[in-house]
DNA sequence: CAAGATACCTTGACAGGCGAGGTATCTTGT
DNA sequence: ACAAGATACCTCGCCTGTCAAGGTATCTTG
């Protein structure tokens, strides 16, 4: 539980979309990747990743397939399309400017005195 | 709508606590203020506002009382507690350790290769 | 006296996260 | 042969935070 979850929300998409940028992945392995990068601080719940993928497919940011695994369980695999790399590049964009603007608003200062 | 309500889901708190810190305030005032600082591109939604309020005094972290106006509209002021020192201390820990997962998930870099 | 600003509040809907439960396959140990 | 655990997928229903929409009351200005 370390980190809030609601501090994670909202990115669940964007991460994602990251892990799929240089090549297509499943699930499973997905979420593994996002716990080594984080040194298993942080994982996606399965519901949270299904219901994203779900979500992103729907609104054409990613498509999916079937592998053609002989052997172990069957595994989806996602591809991220145009739409897809457009929307991570705002999103990106977004979290940049979210980011400062927290940085901003959480800042004790008395005044901004900008410009 | 410039930025995405669900990034700064989350931070609401936070962002109340940090305009407490330094002095009592009222609603109208703090989310003046937070429109100010962001140049006009985020204000709390009158809603939020309240919600939080009443999520902050419940949990002991801010107090509440009338303001003595002679004229206007009443004014309610909320006052930080200890308790809300302390939680407001352990949401920037937060903010911080989550901003930089976020930014380690985002990315599209292949490997960590950390150490 | 209408309109707009100040200042507060509540209700109900919505969306995302997630606990809990389920399915099916393969591997390993006994 | 079979139980246990890992791999890999999925769904249902609840919870929580946000917010559109509506409301109240006061003061100022034209």
């Amino acid at each position: 539980m370390s980190i809030a979850s609601d501090l994670i929300r909202g990115h669940t998409d964007t991460i994602i979309l990251a892990r799929l940028i240089n090549s297509d992945n499943y699930g499973y392995e997905i979420n593994k990747s996002i716990q080594q990068r984080t040194n298993g601080k942080y994982e996606l719940k399965e519901a949270t990743l299904y219901t994203a993928f779900r979500r992103l497919e729907q609104s054409g940011c990613i498509t999916s397939y079937w592998g053609d695994e002989q052997t172990g369980a069957r595994r989806r695999y996602y591809s991220i399309t145009d739409t897809g790399r457009d929307t991570y590049g705002t999103l990106i964009t977004d979290w940049k400017a979210a980011k400062e603007m927290i940085d901003k608003l959480i800042e004790t200062g008395e005044e901004d005195n900008g410009r």
